[in-house]
DNA sequence: TTGCATACATAGATTACGAAGGTAACTTCG
DNA sequence: CGAAGTTACCTTCGTAATCTATGTATGCAA
């Protein structure tokens, strides 16, 4: 199970991830995220689009609705310049983290 | 920088990976943060001594006061059994989104 | 026509962080 | 001695961000 707390920090920068490989609606990325998990990250839809609303107001991403033949329209967002720039920062944060866990899980040696 | 999500999901885990090679008081536990990091990481003290009472409320942790030659008795934490299954519960959240960030941060395949 | 999958939206309760402010003991140095 | 600096700990509170629950709607298959 996945903690709420690394639910919270994990949303965006994978979401920034998948829009950085082109636009994409909520339903889609949704199952993109459980598909490619395993089935090990679940995202509901109720908790995904006031994240995307959030993220667009940051300027993070843009969206238009597009219209699908026998279908509701879709509402598709792309990430910005802004945005790419945002998930470089993130993952540099992310490895910092990883180091100093990856670090502090290893055995202690007799040097500390 | 490490955004505010990112510190959130990671103190716990953090703290916990310290406090599993053995005991340890706030003050220090930020001085190792900081020097394994090269500074990338800073804790407060005002943020880190809540988290490690919620943490002992939760019973991740327990702590005893330890008497100090010259100084003033040190507030020591001790992870618990409970803590060592929560350290490594979180270390299997961190792989699986890891896993998911890596692969959608890889440029898209024609097979997708 | 019922049920299921797709698709989007919002309000409200909860939660956790982190800044600010406070206490207190010991050390060092002039 | 007295002042300044360091270590060490604690609490309150505003802000911010999240997730849950709930609602709306369409298309399709059985």
């Amino acid at each position: 199970m996945i903690s709420k707390t690394l639910m919270a920090a994990s949303t965006r920068p994978i979401i920034l991830a998948i829009l950085s490989r082109g636009k994409d609606y909520g339903y889609s990325i949704i199952q993109k995220v459980k598909n490619i998990s395993g089935g090990g990250i679940e995202w509901s839809d109720g908790m995904l689009y006031p994240v995307l609303q959030r993220m667009e107001m940051d300027r993070l991403i843009t969206s238009e609705w597009i219209a699908v033949d026998g279908g509701r329209p879709r509402h598709y967002y792309h990430i910005t310049d802004l945005g790419r720039q945002a998930l470089e920062t993130e993952l540099s944060g992310w490895q910092k983290i990883l180091q100093a866990m990856i670090h502090f899980s290893q055995p202690l040696l007799a040097d500390e």
